[in-house]
DNA sequence: GTCTATAAACAGATAGAC
DNA sequence: GTCTATCTGTTTATAGAC
């Protein structure tokens, strides 16, 4: 379409295709949607990516794997135990606010295909994995309650993750608007932290206190 | 049919789909699936229910209903605070292991049609409400770290479905076969006890030991 | 109440013109 | 690269015979 720069076209399905899906929660948008969101044409869809299935292929495994490379990139670093699980939940709970249906699109769609699971977690590097050490030297010093790092990264990662799969059911049940949604959702992060450690989250050594809420690279 | 005794369609057809979407996960299962399911004629579903829509909120509202109201007994009863929580956590998850796809159903439901989730929390008796007492006791008496109702109860849910939302995921990632993943939803009974009152559950005061995972009325 | 046959709507995919 | 037109398959829903 003449509105467009040009040569883009590619970038800018997959772009409108990922605010859709992602952002504005449209789960089941039809190619057809994709392509009135886009301002192109639907066999456009078709010329670049072949099926409706591999444009979301596409989709799913970008962003998962942006999102796991920024929870590994912390969780392997050398900061102390609880600033690491500090900037995982602030990562997670921010990608969450910026992406609000990503978590709900993975659920939908391994439960439809669970094929389709092994492409996402391919090359897996277990969260678990990378702070099992660091868990157990924890609990040696009985700084934390004996607790395994599968289980402990499923709490961790159920806390940040549910609030937002269950986004409808809890603003229709506490008549939260989107706002005050997006301000519990922020809530919840020391709510979590204070859940993990039964401790107050230290206010010091935080990253970055987001004054303007842009995250993504 | 012939095979059916009679005149139990109705009751037929919803205990088959009843299972096709909550039990064996079909999330989008036709209405001719559901037809075969039950060994009648496809047409016979629009009979009884209209449309495929009708038979599915009928069949989404019964669940909830029958979930909430055993979640709520126990709730308001009498009993020690933690020893509800511990009875609670005993329900969620043993209804999520008879239906492991009843969350996932209400989460895909509510994300693609918000409208609906009004149904299916009208005459809402809210769970933090009717623990909000017991929670400021126990904060009172130093036996609890403070925490809204609101929180602990989202916490406590959390920590409940998530995993049988990311059931796909959890398998694959760790391996899991479908009984070694039952084998970790009961495990996590404890867990999340643990998680919540950061003390070990204690072996007392629990209602029933399962000798067999029937649950439902 | 239960069936067959069919209508009606829709979505994904492709061929072929430009 | 981008468009229009069309094909194919699928699914819900209903009309009407039995």
């Amino acid at each position: 379409m003449s509105t467009i720069p040009e040569a883009q076209t590619e970038a800018v399905i997959k772009e409108k295709a990922k605010s859709l899906f992602f952002q504005k929660g449209f789960l089941n948008a039809t190619t057809q949607e994709i392509a009135d969101e886009a301002g192109v044409n639907r066999a456009l869809i078709h010329y670049y990516f072949r099926s409706r299935d591999q444009l979301m292929d596409t989709l799913l495994e970008e962003a998962v794997n942006e999102k796991r490379e920024r929870a590994r990139a912390v969780l392997s670093s050398a900061l102390p135990f609880r600033e690491k699980i500090s900037l995982f939940i602030d990562i997670v709970v921010e990608y969450g606010l910026k992406y609000p249906y990503l978590e709900n699109f993975i659920i939908t769609e391994t439960a439809r295909n669970p094929e389709k699971v092994k492409v996402l977690c391919q090359s897996k590097i277990k969260s678990s994995d990378l702070i099992r050490k660091d868990l157990e030297e924890e609990i040696a010093k009985g700084r934390l309650l004996p607790i395994t790092a599968e289980h402990f990264v499923i709490n961790l990662i159920s806390l940040c993750n549910y609030p937002l799969l269950a986004k409808t059911v809890l603003q229709n049940m506490h008549g939260m608007s989107d706002t005050a949604y997006r301000k519990f959702l922020q809530d919840r992060k020391e709510i979590i932290y204070h859940a993990i450690f039964h401790e107050p989250l230290p206010r010091i050594a935080r990253k970055e206190e987001h004054p303007h809420p842009k995250h993504a690279k």
